[in-house]
DNA sequence: CACGATTGCTATACTATATAGCAGTTTAGC
DNA sequence: GCTAAACTGCTATATAGTATAGCAATCGTG
């Protein structure tokens, strides 16, 4: 006879269910661009790259929530892996861009994003589905854009 | 004039949102935890200690998705700090259960918790708050409780 | 022009998480 | 009952993510 189940007392904390979801998903996504070498930080960086061409290393910092001594190492792989280029706008920054290579491997990784986020979306019942962005985006508290 | 606002092209994708939202709820509660020398994951533990007294470690292990490798220097701070003790139910398994000065931090840790949980509540729009736990449920992957 | 802010960087540290393997113990199948 | 498989706690170790302090050079502004 199994020992009585054990039940989780915190799931009714939205605060931790949050990091739980959170956390699952991270190590899904991770799984998934595994197969491209890639992280989940690394895509963040290519897609905001692509978006913002010449974006500077600090700004970039900014938007990610990367801090600017964790940039350094996290810039270096990329570029000694050829995706990004740095390029120096003044004699202090450095700005950023997709290389062909970068580009090219971006195509395929926003693939493999796309299709976990529609995995993800897709385990929420249709009519809750269109809440989802709007009720992320507020306990981000990031209403604003 | 300040260089055009750079935007941030992941805010559509719920996975990054996710992340992100979790992240700040995060850093904030083990912010409003410090006072208490406590971390998310201690209150967690002791939680669910209160809620399953004599729970054996693996069990705990399994229910917080704490690996067993990384419960045991976990527990030993916890035990070591006296706020919890392990009890030998066999003869390889530990029991767990709060100690009395353990049942009195969680009391104030809960008050804590519970304020987190308020704050991040009060962000959503009350249109959208019922909706909150049943989504970050079906992102989880955990509709089955 | 001078001063304060910014940028990239090094060095360092801590937390969280992950894997591999081990010894002893318990459980389950035969 | 006995053996094989599964489990438990543990050590050791590795990696990812994040955090702080401080530095030199540079830039922007008053």
């Amino acid at each position: 006879m199994p020992r009585a189940r054990i039940k989780d007392p915190l799931l009714k904390l939205p605060g931790y269910v949050l990091r739980r979801a959170s956390a699952a998903a991270l190590a899904e996504l991770n799984q998934r661009l595994a197969r491209l070498d890639l992280r989940h930080a690394d895509v963040a960086m290519l897609m905001l790259i692509e978006s913002s061409p010449g974006i500077t290393q600090s700004q970039a910092g900014h938007v990610l929530a990367i801090q600017r001594a964790n940039m350094v190492p996290f810039v270096a792989r990329l570029e000694g892996r050829g995706v990004l280029q740095r390029r120096q706008v003044d004699r202090r920054s450095q700005a950023l861009d997709l290389t062909r290579r970068g580009r090219m491997l971006l195509v395929r990784a926003r693939r493999v994003v796309a299709a976990h986020e529609a995995a993800l979306l897709k385990r929420v019942p249709d009519r809750l589905r269109p809440m989802v962005l709007p009720i992320l985006m507020a306990l981000w508290n990031r209403d604003r854009p």
